[in-house]
DNA sequence: GTCCAGGCATGCA
DNA sequence: TGCATGCATGGA
């Protein structure tokens, strides 16, 4: 890969295994949008960003260095090989063709505290609802970027929410949740980096002594929001997904058990 | 009207 | 430990 820096945008050479389409909108990320040029929109952490793909080229407008170094080469992870990566999956001839039909997705490295309200809010949902309760709560208690895009709200400000502002939002029996969550959170109950540094165990059990989180919730999260490849979330999806898997995962997705269930994923909720 | 969605807490055996 | 049940909402 090879970085040219152009006044307030970036463009990135020689980018493989990411199909931004696919990656963007494959529901572990809810708040992205896509523009009629084809280009990608959103908020990470307070910062708007403008992204889009040609060829193996990605450019990154209205943006700067300093936000590249922070933000978006870890969140896009674009120095990982996902190369690699997807040729040590495909040696599972199960799911080979599936990593060829939807080349480019890769697991993005969002913010642990957005992750874990979103997928709290997730469950027993669709995802179509699931973006519309997460949009409503950002324009409602983010604060505006840019023209239309809001930051993600900060457990503090969700701390000084009742369960019936939640519930107004549309989040229905999952509004006391998100409730005690974000009071843990904003009072320094919950340590995000702490767990982080943590073996996948240790970090989900952290994760499930949350209320209203569970053992699927805890998966998405670590996956999504904490750096964990090998966190495996299994959903209504993926249970049927599994029947294809009588005898368990194969040897080939340790490790990155994870980026296999993405793929896995967009191929049940397209075929099953 | 019924069924379903990136499930969880609770009660009970 | 495992299983049944209730739970909010909106689209199909």
């Amino acid at each position: 890969m090879n970085i040219k820096y152009d006044s307030n945008d970036i463009i990135l050479e020689n980018v493989k295994c990411l199909d931004l389409d696919l990656t963007l909108d494959c529901g572990q990320a809810f708040r992205w949008v896509k523009n009629k040029d084809n280009s990608w929109s959103g908020v990470v952490k307070g910062v708007y960003l403008n992204i889009s793909k040609n060829g193996d080229t990605v450019i990154l407008r209205n943006t700067t260095k300093e936000s590249y170094e922070n933000i978006w080469k870890d969140y896009f992870d674009f120095e990982k090989d996902y190369t690699a990566i997807c040729n040590t999956l495909k040696q599972d001839k199960l799911i080979a063709p599936t990593v060829d039909e939807y080349y480019g997705i890769r697991i993005l490295n969002q913010d642990s505290w957005e992750v874990l309200c979103s997928f709290v809010i997730s469950q027993q949902n669709n995802i179509k609802r699931i973006k519309g309760i997460i949009d409503r709560l950002c324009r409602t208690y983010g604060d505006e970027i840019c023209d239309g895009y809001f930051s993600f709200p900060s457990a503090e400000k969700l701390s000084t929410l009742t369960v019936e502002d939640f519930e107004a939002l549309g989040t229905g029996y999952r509004a006391k949740y998100l409730e005690k969550l974000s009071k843990a959170v904003a009072g320094g109950a919950i340590d995000f980096e702490k767990i982080k540094a943590l073996p996948l165990d240790d970090a989900r059990k952290e994760l499930l002594k949350i209320y209203g989180v569970g053992i699927k919730v805890a998966n998405c999260a670590l996956l999504f929001g904490f750096g964990f490849y090998d966190a495996f979330p299994v959903d209504v999806w993926m249970k049927r997904v599994m029947a294809y898997y009588p005898d368990g995962l194969p040897q080939c997705f340790d490790g990155i058990g994870g980026i296999a269930q993405q793929y896995l994923f967009h191929w049940a909720r397209n075929n099953l």
